[in-house]
DNA sequence: GTCTATAGTTCGATAGAC
DNA sequence: GTCTATCGAACTATAGAC
């Protein structure tokens, strides 16, 4: 009797699909990473959370650091194909795509998946910007490997589609709309409690029609 | 008669001046709190960097809590002081101040305090990011009582300068301004790898001249 | 104020039954 | 595959000498 690996992803707590005992300790470590931090998250708070004994998280995955490499791994490889799959799509049905549609197509998949958490939307946005913004090495390796590829697809599209974009203009471009797509995703409740209820981060095109043109335009001031 | 004269010469922040050890605990911690998050940092760690005996931390600040809020209250009042009194003389000395000189108030003091940091540049930006990013109710309550009252102060003054801004919008254009600032002052080494050493984030006027136009350019996009 | 020593807790990981 | 039980290490915080 082998394991029936289907990659179903999704993977909220919600379920109307099943999900393998492995499945299930992967999304449960995703809510508490996300909660308390990868140094803060407890293997017993994982176990207790996904409904398993403690033992049976290192029979899977060995170690905490393998744990939250597996959670990235899968995670980010769902969202990231979306993306690279819009991007490869622009390309092909447009000579030159807009940039509006290019920065849409980086941001839309992660604000829907956030969104579409059950209970606990921002949960991974939050686990990558205390990866992503680490100085430690093995949080920069995990975003080089997991990350980065993306990354480096996005910037060649930004040169190519704004020719007056130098390169150097074209990371750091990059980097602010990271920046900015952070503070939208994260979800901290600080929008809400400095506008006083005004701004409300639970609408994915509400969401976009302020995160696309905010970058778009500063995108267009670095242009020479 | 002063107290004896022998100060272990730490990692402090600014090399010159002599330290009590009370500040000498609060740089050092800063350098690990940093470099390890809060729940990874550790007490054992911080008296070694700050060469006191572990006992001595708690005899002046009582818990690890307490530390961490003591060290993110002396440097962002420093830093906050800066900002309001920027944003003061702007609108003393013009009736009506550009939107460009706001912005650079708002990141000029801290680029300019990250980059004169000896030794660990962005530190306290990173802690910044991760308290700020975090969902966490203590970590919520740090950044309501420490940096919320200066961010009302930055969006009113968005407001009165950019008439046609909502207050909503103002909200979200400070909440992009502060992301976008995160990924300058985090010194991750990302933006480094990314370009192949093009973009360099030593300097704070040629971070300064990227930040202030693309956030500009941003906000202005969010008139109506 | 500053130190040494340690109490009391919690953690990641392993061993072994089923 | 899954569970129970537990080990050894590391942590925060305290007690008490000086």
């Amino acid at each position: 009797m082998q394991q029936a690996v289907q990659y179903q992803s999704g993977a909220s707590t919600s379920g109307a699909a099943p999900e393998t005992r492995y499945e299930t300790i992967l999304s449960a470590s995703e809510s508490v990473f996300a909660h308390s931090g990868y140094r803060g998250a407890t293997m017993r708070e994982i176990a207790e959370r996904a409904g398993v004994a403690q033992g049976l998280i290192h029979y899977h995955f060995k170690t905490k650091e393998d744990l939250f490499e597996a959670m990235v791994a899968r995670r980010s490889g769902h969202i990231n194909d979306q993306r690279a799959h819009s991007l490869t799509l622009l390309f092909e049905e447009h000579e030159n795509p807009t940039l509006e549609s290019i920065v849409e197509a980086l941001f839309r998949p992660t604000i829907v998946a956030g969104i579409s958490q059950a209970g606990d939307g921002g949960a991974f946005a939050r686990i990558l910007v205390s990866t992503a913004n680490s100085a430690g090495e093995w949080e920069q390796t995990l975003t080089e490997k997991y990350y980065d590829p993306i990354a480096h697809k996005y910037i060649a599209a930004l040169v190519r589609i704004e020719p007056r974009l130098s390169r150097d203009n074209a990371v750091w471009a990059y980097m602010f709309a990271i920046g900015v797509g952070m503070t939208m995703m994260a979800k901290t409740g600080r929008a809400g409690r400095l506008s006083e209820g005004l701004c409300d981060d639970g609408d994915a095109d509400i969401m976009l029609s302020k995160i696309v043109p905010f970058i778009c335009a500063g995108i267009r001031a670095l242009t020479d």
